[in-house]
DNA sequence: CAAAAAAGGTTTGAGCTTGAAATACTCTGC
DNA sequence: GCAGAGTATTTCAAGCTCAAACCTTTTTTG
């Protein structure tokens, strides 16, 4: 793609608006696409062949594992940053497999919290432990400094995003 | 690779064994996905709203606007990074919108080339200014420096995965 | 040359994803 | 009480995604 206009940005250097600032971010993106993908199709391609699974799945049991006192669907979409409607599909096969339940909410019939099952946290800890060394493995190229750095800088990113 | 050794490295400080590094790199991991995902949820928002097309779409009609020649399918597919049976669909998608064409190959009965039509081109070209704006928008914390910097640490490791 | 292997694509089945509409329940104010 | 507003969740249609199975057409090879 790059550099088809035979002498394109040429002129003088006001270019502020579309110019050089806008190439750079459009490039930064497109590899952190790239990078993203790449880590996440290992990651679920480790997940299907080991433990029959999906990155979805691993996902919200993730997030169930942080709250052990359950979540309400809501409250899982929230987490996740997913639609409200995706959830429930993703739970309703974690629970035929056992592995999550749906509590119902005592004083309100509409809600209810989900929950691991036992079994739900036995499996997800062994998955754990796999997730966080694959990762390490995917990204040996950043050491411990630079990561934490990098870390922070995405973070300030995605605070920044966060409330619209 | 991985120090995973029982007594491998530890002593002067990094016990590390599946330890500090690899907490770090999970850390990193977790936001670069967050922040990926909202950026790339921006961006499907306003395409839908703004061009009633979806990111996949765009993504086939960018790659296809830098090869004037046409791709194959499976190069089509290659270049995106994603399944063979996909691209078929979004292909068949945007052909019924009249903004690509399959083309027989002569001497191959198999092969299609894929290739935007004008109205193809011109309907990208408007989206590409726009995801453009958008993401120097999206991406303003970085400075153009940052971006460009950052883009070389990922391009290394985008390139590190690739052949596998 | 014919059988086997490889290459190019599409189809299929299961699952993920969204946004919108539908359902069901709770709460507020009158 | 009860109408309406608001909350919690599910359902739905359309589209994306993958892996695996499947045609068809080339290419290889015995």
């Amino acid at each position: 793609m790059a550099n088809q206009g035979p002498d394109a940005p040429r002129q003088a250097e006001h270019s502020a608006e579309t110019g050089a600032a806008s190439k750079a971010r459009l490039r930064l993106w497109l590899r952190m696409l790239k990078s993203t993908r790449q880590v996440e199709a290992a990651l679920r391609d480790r997940l299907r062949t080991e433990f029959d699974t999906t990155l979805p799945r691993f996902d919200v049991m993730a997030a169930l594992d942080r709250f052990e006192n359950g979540l309400k669907m809501s409250a899982l979409s929230g987490v996740l940053r997913v639609s409200n409607g995706n959830v429930t599909g993703i739970v309703d096969r974690l629970a035929e497999d056992g592995l999550v339940v749906r509590v119902q909410v005592p004083g309100d019939r509409r809600a209810s919290l989900v929950r691991l099952t036992r079994k739900g946290q036995e499996e997800f800890a062994r998955q754990a432990a796999a997730h966080e060394a694959w990762l390490s493995e995917l990204l040996s190229d950043f050491t411990t400094e630079e990561a934490l750095t990098l870390a922070d800088r995405f973070d300030a990113l995605a605070h920044r995003e966060e409330d619209e």
